[in-house]
DNA sequence: AGTTGATCTTAATACGTATTAATAACTCCG
DNA sequence: CGGAGTTATTAATACGTATTAAGATCAACT
């Protein structure tokens, strides 16, 4: 009767035994599948009760191995730690991203050990070790193309948080509608009446910085404004940005607004402020300033930029549910998706002024 | 040359057909076995190479099933909701945990999926999933002691955040010491002139209450004061507590201090500014206040309770630190820890009235 | 009685890895 | 040249589950 099978945890052909049934049977009872009901009323009571008796619990491991699926989601950042800190520019998106997640059935892992070692590589020591995980998200702006591109090209499941672009494969990504937002911002402030608007930009190429720029030349074009190239500046480090600089440009170029990319850090920020601190410029009766995107953190903003944001969220959420889409093969070809920022009044912007003195 | 077996993810296999040598072999090679070394130089490379090329990855699950390890720490919660919000009580300790997870080149898996209704579980199911990790770490309030009890019979090897004793088996801890903390908390009133002060707990017998009830009793010891168990309440439910009722404490039993348990949602605070806004009694000139732990973290907090402080994130890192020798086998009985708080000034707490009028 | 069906159960297999025992190839040496 | 010893590789197997195809049993109907 009560054969002493107790090894370690026991497992289905340990019930078997028990219940004086197959394998094949005790998985139908336990795991419900299609055929289950075709088993008859009395072994399955049979089956129930000695597993019961056993205290089985079915074994995750070998489930996942028979299943082909992990039910693992992974995270990976480009950046050097790990948002998981509050007032990490990307923290939103892994909020976002562990809700759909979660909600969706799948473990969330995150990719951390990879991202604090010395050699900081998806793959360090030769392996993919993002595999682990049936899928990942990525994010991080200093993208690293090359192993980007070698994830597209054996063809691992991945979604990009933003716009990235691949010379040769195509890439599943949620972005955030840089375009549309930074064209809204002009036509907003050409309704003030600004017509000579400074666009600071990052001065690398990267998507983000390229669909801002894209959005400043159709905004212009929507309002019916000319595009003087000059009035585009890449600005290499923010910190550059000084009262002086910002007079030469009203005082010679004419201009009356200002559009600015924000940077991950307080750079930008604080070299904004250090400059109202001047009280040589005051915002925005001498000059508008708008942010193209969010500042970093939800830092006390005293002076509250006017700007877009991005629905960091639900981009987040969004890249999720992409991916999951994409593993269980509801879709196949690249995806990409835009989101809308929302416009956030702050009080940075005011009507042009009516030409003056400098 | 590039034979095309594109179908999932690749497997030792795939990668013994393209270097020519056998499942076994690629075995030896990648997980560096005892026999690893008998691998000729010129195969192991081979292997390696094809290995790099394919983008492989070992398979959890697979390896797990063998018994193996995969340098995964999970994280499960007992609480409705996977603690990713900043201002969430247990927030803090998923960050120490994330930081010392990869500190010691292990990847953290978030247990965040929900399988089914209300009520978390880890054998939702009738699976234990958290075995897809090596180990986890475990926290929340109300603990299901089952499954507790449950995880100790496998003897899956976990540590809880916080202490947690189960009536048979040992488990790993690392807690709070609410009992020093509480201890010191009652010896500085009694240093300011208090000889009667009420403690309000929290009506459960869970351990940290009692572990602040211990502490309560040996700061009255030190302070050479008498234990009167009339001024040991419980509070079912922290919104009953009113001005009404605390002045008939203060008039009825001569309590000159009150401490209690801060709850992990607004209830507690919200209750204590109601009673401040009456400015029927005022703190700490008619009543000295102290919080027995954190108040939450969702409210500007405007009255700077006195209390102490857990050390959340440290906390959190030293169960990462602990689980991990016992995974690593340098540690194996049950290890327990208790990490000290520290005392928030705060200003909720003055010298005890002198006698008193009504 | 033999064919067909219906109902229940099980043998066989695959999932991907790690390990043990066995084989093959090669060297050494009398 | 044949046996012993060494070295490099592989066949076989186990881990625990889910599923498919096949088998067994019995009832029903021609």
């Amino acid at each position: 009767m009560s054969l002493p099978p107790r090894k370690g945890r026991p497992t289905q052909v340990d019930i078997a035994r028990r219940a004086g049934v197959s394998q094949a049977t005790v998985s139908l009872v336990i795991s419900g599948g299609a055929v289950s009901d075709q088993v008859a009323e009395s072994t399955r009571q049979a089956v129930l009760a000695a597993a019961a008796e056993l205290g089985y619990t079915a074994n995750v491991a070998a489930r996942r191995l028979r299943g082909k699926r992990n039910h693992l989601l992974g995270v990976y950042t480009f950046e050097p730690v790990f948002p998981v800190d509050q007032r990490d520019f990307y923290y939103p998106f892994l909020v976002g991203v562990e809700e759909a997640t979660a909600a969706l059935g799948y473990d969330l892992l995150l990719f951390s050990s990879v991202t604090s070692a010395a050699d900081r590589s998806i793959y360090a020591g030769g392996v993919n070790r993002l595999r682990i995980a049936d899928g990942c998200v990525l994010l991080g702006r200093n993208v690293r193309r090359d192993e980007l591109a070698a994830l597209v090209r054996e063809d691992f499941p991945f979604v990009f948080l933003g716009r990235r672009e691949l010379p040769d494969g195509e890439l599943s990504y949620v972005a955030a509608d840089y375009v549309t937002a930074t064209s809204d911002m002009v036509t907003t402030l050409a309704g003030h009446g600004h017509e000579r608007i400074l666009y600071l930009r990052a001065i690398e190429d990267t998507e983000p910085t390229l669909d801002r720029e894209a959005g400043y030349r159709q905004g212009l074009a929507t309002a019916g404004l000319p595009v003087d190239e000059s009035l585009i500046q890449a600005l290499a480090d923010p910190a550059e940005l000084t009262a002086e600089h910002l007079e030469h440009w009203i005082a010679r170029y004419g201009v009356t607004a200002v559009l600015i990319e924000p940077t991950e850090d307080t750079r930008l920020t604080s070299a904004l402020d250090a400059i109202a601190a001047t009280a040589r410029i005051r915002f925005p009766q001498d000059c508008s300033i708008a942010l193209l995107g969010d500042p970093p953190s939800w830092t006390p903003e005293r002076p509250d930029w006017t700007r877009f944001s991005l629905p960091r969220v639900e981009m987040g959420r969004e890249a999720a549910r992409m991916l999951i889409d994409l593993l269980e093969g509801r879709q196949d070809a690249p995806q990409h998706r835009s989101l809308r920022c929302s416009f956030v009044t702050g009080d940075s912007i005011g009507p042009a002024p009516s030409a003056g003195p400098s």
